[in-house]
DNA sequence: GCACTTATTATGAGTGCTTCACAATAAGGC
DNA sequence: GCCTTATTGTGAAGCACTCATAATAAGTGC
């Protein structure tokens, strides 16, 4: 696994770079957004709070969207859930999300940098320049088909669901 | 353009076909959405409300994810934004988003049928079995380029924005 | 056409996620 | 070590949406 040393002073370096200051808040979160990929906001403060009991709610949503425009981090914004945040950054690639107990896999580009994918404008659309193209594919993940194949009784279908 | 009449004995079929009841706020709603594409909850019930005044924001709420669900109109969430709906269904399209004006526009789908990607799984993350790939492209559009080439003094860029 | 049943809508309050305004704190340059 | 200003903490607010319940009206049978 990564050394967290290295990941502290790397981090450290790209807030320099950035004109940020090196606090211990920033850099709890990007260790708990490391540590924990495709969390949101709240399971980021959770994990935080283990080395920084002190952290509030609040700050961890301004250092989390500070980072995002930094590009330092990347949000991600599935469907009737709040955003997730990961450290992934600078390779453009996708997610997959499970319709059934909402879990994130990474997938990677087909090719590999912004836009991966070139529109075919409809006639009567205004052409746009486009800059990034985000896929997400939704399915079923190995666990939640398994599930669904034994219940005959027991009905135990989604767990987090659609709604 | 389309005929008014004819719209609604297709949604009022529709309606029947589902079992639902056939009310004027569900048709109301239908064609709010059919004449403003990309519109979130808020202006379908401003649009409905010119046909159907009493109508309240709650049961716009209800009747669009009702007929979400039932797959008579499509909803689509960009980042930043509450979710839009549209009439366009059944043919797993596209949309491009514009970062600066925040106007969307529909692009075909490259291959013309659900899923119309197929990923290419990492080594560590475990496959799944995808049902559907939504594309969604971000840019500029045509509009804001021409804004962004002008102002030198005037500095007029974003009027959304990316926040 | 008229009453009746039940889906649908309106009313009003409430929730989750996120942001805002301002005061308290601490990082980094001198 | 001191001072300036970014950063964080505190408390409240906002937006988009949902929930619970009562009022209404669509569609059915008579």
């Amino acid at each position: 696994m990564a050394d967290h040393t290295a990941d502290q002073e790397a981090w450290a370096s790209a807030l320099h770079s950035h004109g940020r200051r090196v606090t211990k808040q920033r850099l709890a979160v990007l260790a708990a957004v490391q540590h924990n990929p495709h969390s949101p906001a709240e399971g980021i403060l959770a994990a935080a709070r283990k080395d920084l009991p002190e952290l509030t709610a609040q700050s961890v949503y301004v250092v989390l969207s500070d980072l995002t425009d930094l590009q330092m981090l990347r949000r991600f914004e599935p469907p009737h859930s709040p955003a997730l945040y990961e450290t992934r950054v600078g390779d453009n690639h996708h997610h997959a999300v499970c319709i059934s107990c909402g879990r994130v896999e990474d997938v990677d580009c087909a090719v590999g940098h912004a836009p991966c994918l070139t529109p075919h404008w409809d006639e009567h659309s205004k052409p746009m320049t486009i800059q990034i193209a985000d896929v997400l594919y939704q399915g079923i993940c190995q666990d939640c088909q398994a599930k669904q194949q034994l219940p005959t009784q027991t009905q135990v279908t989604h767990e987090i669901g659609e709604r």
